[in-house]
DNA sequence: GGCGGGCTACTCGGATAGTGTGTGTCCGAGTTATGGCGG
DNA sequence: CCGCCATAACTCGGACACACACTATCCGAGTAGCCCGCC
C-alpha cells in the first residue's frame, strides 16, 4: 500500500496554488510545467479536487484554477481523501452480523491517528514554513 | 491506497496462532480453512512472516507453523510491515539535492502517527480482549 | 528386538496467469474573453 | 461609436491503452515423523 502519484501531484499543486495571488487563475499547463507532470493526468486530479470544492475551475480564455477556500481551511486530509477516496484503508471482516471485528477496529484506530495529523495540517501551515525559509522550490 | 488482502490474512492468522497452545504447530491447511482463505496464497504470506521471524515453520509430517516469538513481543506493525514492506507510504520529491522536502516530511510524520499506534498494539493485547468476551470467532 | 527403507504429511520456492487499479494519452465538446469587422 | 461574430485559449469529460502489483493456482523438491518388514 502506498499513496498514489496523483496524491503527490495534488499536494504540490495545491501548495503552489496557495502560494499564488488568490485572485489569479492558473492554467493547467502552467501547473503541469511547474512540477513537470503530465497535464492530462493532472487534469484528472484537479477534477477530483474540484468536486470536493478544494479548487475552483474556470473555463474559457484566461481560465484556469484557483483555491476553492482559503489556504487555512484546506487540510492535507481533505486533499488525500479527495484523491485516494475516503474508504477505510483496511477491510478485515466480511461478516454481516453485528459482532464487532477487533482487528478492523484496531486498524481503524491506527488510520485515525494518521488522519487527525493530516487534518490538523493545513496548506497555510506549509506556506508559513516556506516563507520563513524563502525557498519556494523546496516544497 | 489500501492495505492488501494479504495483510488481512496475516493479521487474522497471527491472532489465531497466538490463541493456540504455544507448543502446537498448526498446519497450513488448518490455518487456511480457519479463515476460508486460499492455502497457497496464505503460504506466501506466512513465508514473508517467517523471514521476519514472526512465525516459525516446521517441515515434514506433523509440521506447520507457530509463533516465532511470544504474543507480547509481536506488534501489529511488525506484521503489516512484513507483508506490505517497510518503504514509506509517500514518495514526494525525486530531487537529489539535500534540500528537505516539506510535503514529504509532513506525510512521513503522519505515517509515523499510525505506525506508533500499531507498534504499541501487540497480539497479546487482542488476546486479552478476546478472552474477556469469550468470543474466539469475533476476531 | 532393533534397524533401515519406504510412505505419508507437511512446507518451500519458483513458474505462471488473471485481474484490477494506477498512470498516462488523446480528442471532441463546451465555455469565455478578446479583437476585428460591419453597420 | 456600438454591437455582433469569429477566433483563440482554456477546461471538461469520456474513451482508450499500458504497466505493474496484488491475488491466486499449480507443481516439483525437500524434509521429517511413522510404520512395516527384514535381519
Amino acid at each position: 500500500m502506498k499513496f498514489s502519484k496523483g496524491t503527490n501531484y495534488a499536494l504540490h499543486t495545491m501548495i503552489y496554488l496557495a502560494s499564488q495571488n488568490e485572485k489569479d487563475t492558473i492554467s493547467l499547463q502552467e501547473l503541469a510545467e511547474q512540477r513537470n507532470v503530465p497535464p492530462s493526468y493532472l487534469s484528472k486530479m484537479l477534477t477530483k479536487l474540484a468536486k470536493k470544492g478544494l479548487v475552483a475551475s474556470y473555463s474559457g480564455a484566461y481560465g484556469g484554477f484557483r483555491l476553492g477556500k482559503s489556504a487555512k481551511e484546506i487540510s492535507f486530509l481533505d486533499i488525500t481523501k479527495a484523491i485516494e477516496g475516503d474508504l477505510p484503508l483496511f477491510q478485515g471482516c466480511d461478516k454481516d452480523n453485528g459482532v464487532e471485528c477487533l482487528v478492523e477496529n484496531i486498524m481503524k484506530n491506527a488510520e485515525n491517528e494518521m488522519d487527525t495529523y493530516l487534518a490538523n495540517t493545513s496548506l497555510q501551515d506549509v506556506l508559513n514554513k516556506v516563507e520563513k525559509h524563502d525557498l519556494v522550490d523546496s516544497i
